[in-house]
DNA sequence: CTATTTATTGAACGACCATTCAATAATTTG
DNA sequence: CAAATTATTGAATGGTCGTTCAATAAATAG
């Protein structure tokens, strides 16, 4: 039997229209009637899909993955030599691109619930596991074929990803653009020095 | 005239409620009424105190920076040469104690709303950027006495500063307190290593 | 001690919440 | 085409929300 064609694309449907009203309501300030009116539907179907609140917001988690994988992809896609790769990777990384693909607030809102639903730190934690996980592999594969020098990968792509959350929740302090946009640079060079390219 | 002695003590006592409350149910669900039942009062007592529950959640982010900056004094007194002093500092920001201060799913729900009320951005910037100044300062005044070679004291701070926020996002992803603790050693050894002591 | 201000209670308001349920419309299956 | 399943509606439920208000108790001031 499986799922037919009209339910998944309803869910996604839905998964979109709550981000959407999150964005601009708040993650927990996102109810269901209001994803129903942003949908012009009638809340209880989108309860006949999402048994409750914490289906939907997990579908929500797992979309992000999807875009965050998605940039994965792309850079390894572009490019046909681990090092182009890793470069590609690395300014997308440090990029408008990786910041603009999930609302800050939806984004952090999603991350404070961690600390009160373990399913979620479950799920979250995957997230950035496997994130990890995709640098990691990538830096091995450099490292092999001697475009850079990374003893241990895992032990690097952890202190990039370190760098990389570190930069994205300082920059959202300072008041302007332009200053934002200083230290996305500052960072991005530094994590070329961390791989030692460049 | 002035606030009266059990004006100042009901709010602060406010505050530590709705602290409270938030830890076990979260930020955004806490509302006035969980907040009087923790204190035994009517929920029209804390309207009282405080007029809507933004000015509520001021209040919260006042107390938060307060117990920050606590820990700056504590170990500017605890020492007499600068030196001695940042190092106890470093030792305290990459440690249990800065990090259970204030509960981490409170403190992310706050900064998730920074991106959707201008008014708690600007106070949570100035958190951020109080704490780094205080940095700064002390970094400055090590590289006058010649305790360490610090050209750019306030850059150096900001990169101490997404190192410390970058290890506390990241650490809450992984799964156990072992893993937790080794990669906050890591991080501390890291800051260390960037102020060139050790 | 009286008048005034402040602290506190308790009840009430309309708005919205997640969830349930029965009824109807559309689609799929046999 | 008929039966069964799925999608969708619309109304209803009990609960909680933030906020308002008038009444009372306590504290302060003159």
């Amino acid at each position: 039997m499986g799922l037919s064609n009209i339910t998944v694309l309803r869910k996604r449907e839905i998964v979109k229209a709550f981000y959407q009203t999150a964005v601009k309501e708040g993650l927990e300030g996102t109810s269901i009637a209001k994803i129903a009116k942003t949908l012009e539907i009638q809340p209880s179907l989108i309860v006949h899909y999402y048994k409750s609140k914490d289906e939907l917001i997990t579908a929500l988690i797992d979309h992000c993955l999807e875009l965050y994988l998605k940039i994965f992809e792309e850079s390894y896609s572009s490019k046909n030599d681990p090092r182009a790769m890793l470069v590609a990777l690395i300014n997308r990384m440090f990029s408008k691109d990786w910041n603009d693909l999930f609302d800050d607030g939806v984004y952090y809102s999603a991350y404070a619930m961690v600390f009160r639903e373990p399913a979620f730190r479950e799920k979250f934690s995957k997230i950035h596991k496997t994130l990890r996980e995709q640098l990691s592999d990538l830096l091995e594969k450099c490292d092999q074929s001697g475009e850079i020098n990374c003893e241990n990968p895992s032990l690097t792509a952890n202190r990039i990803f370190f760098l990389l959350d570190g930069t994205y929740f300082f920059i959202n302090m300072l008041s302007t653009q332009k200053e934002q946009n200083e230290h996305l640079k500052q960072s991005k060079l530094l994590a070329f020095e961390m791989l030692g390219l460049k």
